[in-house]
RNA sequence: GCCCCGGUAGCUCAGUUGGAUAGAGCAACUGCCUUCUAAGCAGUAGGUCAUGGGUUCGAAUCCCGUCCGGGGUACCA
């Protein structure tokens, strides 16, 4: 049942009636009333003053009249200027809250045998270091937006494109050949992507200072970065990797495995998983056939040097790389690769990329290719572009060292939290394995909220000392009014107090009202997030709604409260808002703890 | 140079298809725990919505110019 349906028809009725008008409905704007003043629904007037002739305040009152006759649930009205202020009678909220109680999933549609499917790709991590705060926001925004859409009620399949070739891990294996002196994850108790990251950053120590020192006998930057013994050695491991040299091939797949085994840690830290992983060894090739098949097909030009090209001038953009001129492959030769095989493996509906805005014109590009490649689903290839993370020293650079590694964040966040409880002695009476299941919870719900209450599109700041934050607008404080309303319902459930699952109407106070308000929303809400891709809009609901419990629970006693039937009522009121704030925080991989 | 994105309180961010007096949190200051969890509640203070025009009954929101910041820009990914 939806209050803003029912009012749109009615008003739609009363505008034939009284003015002949038969209005489309983005004309009718309906909003929710101020906080100021008395209502729950308002009317904008003035898009009628047109065809009412009269002023603002006639023309609502007039409409206001017309609803308060036709319209049950409208209890009352008041006009201030052009604004329409109706009053909502009580039982439609009660009613809104019995409707709410009894689906343990309110608010979501299932998926069904024949819904969209969704593929989303998020992550994409190079094999060559470990994953850093950027990554993080890749993977919570990914595993969001999956959840999102199954919550709306498509399919959805999760997919990692893992980059594990190319000339980056060829410079941790050169680097490893060199210097590494045997060392394995095993020997050193180091994690493997760490150590794997370790050696590429070693590979540029020495590349710089061998650019240095031919920089320093006369030769020019440019040659320099192309002569550089380091560089030569790691392209020579790449052409070797190309040609399957089997001890290449062999060094490739360990440190790829060590690295693996890291992110597999990492991954399970963050909660997310995927259902399917492509790699790019795996789909380049497919690229490179689609690639020459277009030159054969004329879609696509050689140059005199014997690189492949686009001519995308016709579609605004400018020409495009597609094979280098000694015949390997770049970024986007293994994108369409990677499409072509996720198409033929899946009946994807919508595909959905979640990747940096820095490669916007990158997906430009690769959906206008798909398209003259003949694939009808090119152009509606989705690039859900999001925002880098700074810090407050600038942007984040792996090479330079200057990177919020994932792994050290989230322990330091799990730190923090477990500090935290301890100062204020909140998790005493849990085992000790409980309670550092509940730190974690903590550390992840503040960590995972800051992230996606943003704005994705937007860059954002973090600053690692004093922006993870537990009070106020933050994850743990919507875990915490959580744990707050399982204590009510333990208490109850302890003092024998069984929930009558009928509402009984009585008195509301403009508190529970609120929530009530708050609660019609929800639905419309996990729409409104599916439709814009946005966590951000789940997360700031989740927000507001347990801002308003809260102030319910400081000003109203459930337990004591002697009359039965109001008992009753905010005992439904919390289980419902403990059941609603669980949803939306599980579409933000956010988990709820009974206690904290 | 050209293209794209952004600029809202000291800081981090909300702000629905253009609607009422632009909202939160943090930081600062003040109250509230013998009563269901004070990771809470209530209050004070804090604004030229970068800037100049335009459209409109009405603009943080739409259009144009300017300034500032970020990203991209034909053999990096």
């Amino acid at each position: 049942m939806n209050i803003d349906k029912i009012i749109l028809d009615a008003v739609k009725k009363a505008l034939n009636e009284l003015y002949k008008l038969e209005a489309n409905e983005n004309q009718i704007q309906l909003q929710n009333t101020r906080k100021d003043f008395e209502g729950d629904v308002t009317l904008v007037v003035f898009p009628f003053l047109r065809f009412s002739k009269k002023t603002p305040e006639a023309t609502a009152e007039e409409i206001g009249n017309h609803l308060l006759k036709s319209v049950d649930v409208i209890e009352n009205y008041n006009v201030i200027k052009g604004f329409l202020n109706l009053v909502i009678d009580k039982t439609f909220w009660l009613t809104v809250l019995q409707e709410a109680y009894s689906q343990e999933k309110y608010g979501i549609k299932l998926s069904e045998e024949n819904s969209e499917l969704a593929m989303i790709e998020y992550s994409s991590p190079n094999t060559n270091k470990p994953l850093h705060l950027g990554h993080i926001r890749n993977n919570l925004l990914g595993f969001s937006i999956s959840e999102i859409l199954k919550a709306n009620g498509k399919k959805v399949v999760k997919t990692n494109i893992v980059n594990d070739r190319g000339i980056h891990i060829c410079k941790s294996m050169y680097a490893w050949q060199m210097w590494g002196n045997g060392k394995t994850p095993e020997n050193s108790g180091m994690k493997g992507d760490h150590l794997v990251g370790e050696f590429y950053v070693e590979f540029d120590k020495h590349y710089k200072a061998e650019i240095a020192e031919l920089v320093q006998k006369g030769i020019s930057k440019e040659e320099a970065e192309n002569q550089a013994p380091s560089i030569l050695g790691a392209r020579e491991l790449l052409r070797k990797w190309e040609a399957k040299d089997e001890e290449t091939v062999q060094l490739w797949k360990t440190m790829n495995e060590w690295v693996y085994e890291g992110f597999d840690i990492t991954y399970k830290k963050l909660g997310v998983d995927f259902d399917k992983i492509y790699y790019e060894s795996e789909t380049y090739l497919v690229g490179k056939e689609e690639v020459l098949r277009g030159l054969d097909e004329g879609i696509f030009y050689r140059k005199d040097d014997n690189s492949v090209w686009a001519d995308l001038t016709k579609e605004g953009l400018d020409q495009k790389i597609l094979l280098r001129s000694d015949g390997t492959s770049v970024y986007m030769t293994q994108d369409i690769g990677t499409a072509k095989m996720r198409f033929a493996d899946f009946a994807i509906d919508k595909m959905v990329y979640v990747v940096g805005n820095e490669q916007n014109y990158h997906f430009q590009v690769l959906a206008h290719l798909l398209d003259k490649l003949g694939f009808e689903w090119g152009k509606d290839l989705y690039h859900f572009s999001y925002g880098m993370v700074e810090l407050p020293s600038g942007k984040m650079k792996s090479r330079e060292g200057t990177v919020v590694d994932a792994d050290d964040l989230v322990e330091e966040m799990v730190n923090v939290a477990r500090n935290m409880s301890k100062e204020l002695g909140k998790l005493d009476s849990l085992s000790a394995q409980e309670a550092e299941k509940t730190y974690r919870m903590i550390a992840m719900g503040a960590l995972k909220y800051f992230i996606l209450k943003v704005d994705p599109k937007k860059n954002m700041l973090f600053n690692p000392e004093e922006s993870i934050d537990f009070n106020g607008n933050t994850g743990p404080f919507i875990q915490y009014t959580f744990a707050r309303i399982q204590s009510v319902l333990r208490k109850a459930a302890d003092n024998t107090i069984t929930i009558d699952k009928t509402i009984q109407s009585g008195s509301l106070s403009d508190k529970e009202k609120d929530i009530l308000k708050r609660i019609s929303l929800f639905p419309g809400t996990v729409k409104e997030a599916g439709s814009n891709y946005s966590p951000a809009v789940i997360a700031n609901y989740c927000y507001e709604l347990v801002k308003e419990y809260n102030q319910f629970y400081h000003d109203h006693s459930i337990l004591s409260e002697p009359d039965m039937d109001k008992r009753n009522f905010r005992l439904i009121l919390s289980a419902t808002v403990g059941n609603v704030i669980k949803s939306g925080m599980n579409m933000l991989g956010i988990e709820m703890p009974e206690r904290m």
